[in-house]
DNA sequence: CCCTTAATTAATTGCGA
DNA sequence: TCGCAATTAATTAAGGG
């Protein structure tokens, strides 16, 4: 199976004491807040498909106006999530695997020979 | 009988209307311990801190995070307490 | 009313493939 | 390069004082 849980690095490893910094323009990060609009075609969009292929991204990035890198931080999110879900709701029904699709992005270059 | 105000409509307002769950002193004496001994406690820890305190692991997650958001907060403060200070 | 804080989410870091 | 785990940082809002 994929990806196995992972150690975080013990205590404090990400020192994140940002002193005070006299440069950089505003220092608080920005959240970009995605509209209704977006948010529901991208709900749709991961309804249909949970990955997307490189095309499909750069389509969806073109009409909702947003980056390439947004839309994919957005469905990784979003699986995370997806994933909750599912894990959140064992006990009632007796589905343990459902449908999934699977992310076949290795195949892209290798299939090519 | 007019409704008038509201721009949420009020389907909106029942969806996202968040349980917040509210912690029984002895969980929250439970997670304060266990802060204490780690900030950062890896998934098996919170799982076994969940199971005593019979929560789902995801809220002890969340009280961890939300937790070293205050510790960061506090820190810094009192690091500019202390710079005061020394002035 | 305001404050603390549980919950949510866009974004970051770092690793492995 | 991607996905994912694990997290942070900004934010939203519940609910107690």
């Amino acid at each position: 199976f994929p990806h196995l849980p992972k150690k975080h690095e013990n205590e404090a490893k990400h020192s994140h004491f940002r002193i005070e910094n006299l440069d950089d323009k505003s220092s608080k990060r920005k959240r970009t807040a995605f509209t209704s609009e977006q948010l529901i075609e991208l709900e749709k969009e991961f309804n249909s498909k949970k990955y997307l292929s490189v095309g499909e991204r750069c389509h969806l990035a073109s009409i909702l106006k947003l980056s390439e890198s947004q839309i994919k931080i957005w469905f990784q999110n979003r699986r995370a999530k997806w994933k909750r879900l599912k894990a959140g709701c064992f006990g009632l029904d007796a589905n343990q695997h459902i449908v999934v699709p699977i992310p076949i992005h290795v195949n892209r270059l290798s299939i090519a020979r | 009988s007019e409704s008038d105000d509201d721009e949420e409509e009020d389907s909106h307002r029942k969806k996202h209307r968040r349980n917040r769950t509210t912690f029984t002193t002895y969980q929250l004496h439970e997670l304060e311990r266990a802060f204490e001994k780690s900030h950062y406690p890896d998934v098996y820890a919170r799982e076994e801190i969940a199971i005593k305190i019979s929560l789902p692991e995801v809220r002890v997650q969340v009280w961890f995070q939300n937790r070293r958001a205050k510790w960061r907060r506090q820190e810094k403060m009192d690091a500019q307490t202390t710079y005061k200070l020394q002035e």
